[in-house]
RNA sequence: CUGACCAGGAAAAAUGAUCGCUGGGUGUUAAGCCUGGAGGAAAGUCCGAACACCACAGGACAGGACGCUCCAUAACGUGGAGUCACGGUGACGUGAAGGAAAGUGCAGCAGAGAAUAGACCGCCCAUAUCUUUUGUUAGGUUUGGGUAAGGGUGAAACGGUGCGGUAAGAGCGCACCAGUUUUCCGGGUGACCGGAAAAGCUUGGUAAACCCCGUCCGGUGCAAGACCAAAUAGGGAAACGCUUGAGGGCUGUCCGCCCAAGUUUUCGGGUAGGUUGCGUGAGGUGUGCGGCAACGCACAUCCAAGAUGAAUGAUCGUUGAUCUGUUUAAGGUAACAAGAACAGAUAACAAAAUUCGGCUUAAUGAUUGGUCAGACCG
RNA sequence: AGGCGCGUAACUCAGUUGGUAGAGUGCUACCUCGACACGGUAGAAGUCAGCAGUUCAAGUCUGCUCGUGCCUA
């Protein structure tokens, strides 16, 4: 298997795992996003992602979701440990391109890694 | 040529590589391979249905929706063709367009009066009185009447014009006109249209005020519903037990000791979770026929997304479209410039969530056809 | 996806069957005071979310949009 697949086990899908994380989980704040991490149950890193309708209608929504994945598809074996990881979009996303929104989630994971 | 009106309207950039997501098939439950994967509005949730469950003998009331006619449709508050009213010089557009002569209510301010009308100014008559005059001749004031023709108010003032009539006036009378109701004739399936006669003289507005009349409507919605089904805690049943000790603890077994009133099995409901409902349908496309049209019928052909913290994408190229800038440049007296090359930018509104039929709203749009008015030329 | 509400002055809210929009806080000016606060007097500030329609007349009635909250797992 590639490295740079994403099949759902690696990802966070019920909503009583975003409860727990919610609960236990750790929170770094950046101007564009809210991310909430706990250390695992698994081997590998999770992810899940929220984007509530105060963002944008579908088409703006959906669009950050898919960048999110994308990104994090990319970078999963960069990240240091098994974790699970929430990423909140905040607003204000919708205005920026594709490419200042990988930016802007570089910044983020630098500050988990440093938050550990 | 200018200014308008109406009707349509393709497309929603294309393609390659790499890395992914997701449905189906194949495969050994895997890997792999093959093959599908957003819209005209998927949107708003404003109507109508299908489908599902609940309720239900039948009827009535209440409540709600709709409301010119005929047709279309599974149905509709939708569509088509018409009628009438209003707006526009016109092409054409707009209209929730039954009933106010069944009843109840409402109309601020202004104005004399606002709905079985009304006397402020005005006009006219009479009485009393004053002045005046040859003279109840003229004028003023008081009181009592008549009068809806004139003024002014208002969104709206109880038919209009003319003649007669009268003290002044008045549908009080007459003629014409407008309108209402009734009857008759002709046309139309019908709304309605055209014409004639009579009556009473005119009966205002508002029903998106209550209401009356007619038609229709049981409720809830796929988070409907159906099935499978952990853990934990209740419930039912059976068996074994309650000092004659089930069961548990003391390191594996036995003895012994201690704790002990429940323990075990099973059934049913049902939560988390999962499966299904869920993609062949009032389906699409083409041709022919019927119909002014909406639409219907026949034949042929096609199968075209099914996710659930929710897929349909990301990156890098190539080619095209539009705009901007630079260079060049056919052609032009010139201003300017078709075209070509290079660079940059842009590409709308918006994404299925049970499924269909409509409506409404959002928004890019090359361009095509028809019609009307005016000006000019022939 | 389905289903309910609410938009009025800068802010918080009234507005009864249609009749020309108010209250409190705040703001501005003046008075009071040596000055400030308190107090008193006066004033300004509204596309009644928007667009149409009904009506002589719509905050109010009707339709459609926009914004904003809530419920059903």
């Amino acid at each position: 298997m590639s490295n740079f697949c994403l099949p759902k086990k690696i990802r966070v899908l019920k909503r009583a795992q975003f409860l727990t994380l919610s609960k236990q989980g750790r929170k770094v704040y950046t101007d564009s996003f809210l991310a909430i991490f706990c250390v695992g149950t698994t081997h590998n890193n999770r992810i899940g992602i929220t984007v509530s309708k105060k963002v944008g209608n579908a088409v703006e929504r959906n669009r950050i979701k898919r960048i999110i994945r994308e990104y994090f598809r990319h970078n999963k074996e960069n990240i240091s440990g098994p974790k699970d990881i929430n990423i909140i979009a905040r607003k204000g996303l919708t205005s920026l391109a594709n490419r200042q929104i990988i930016e802007k989630l570089d910044k983020l994971f630098t500050k988990i890694d440093v938050a550990k």
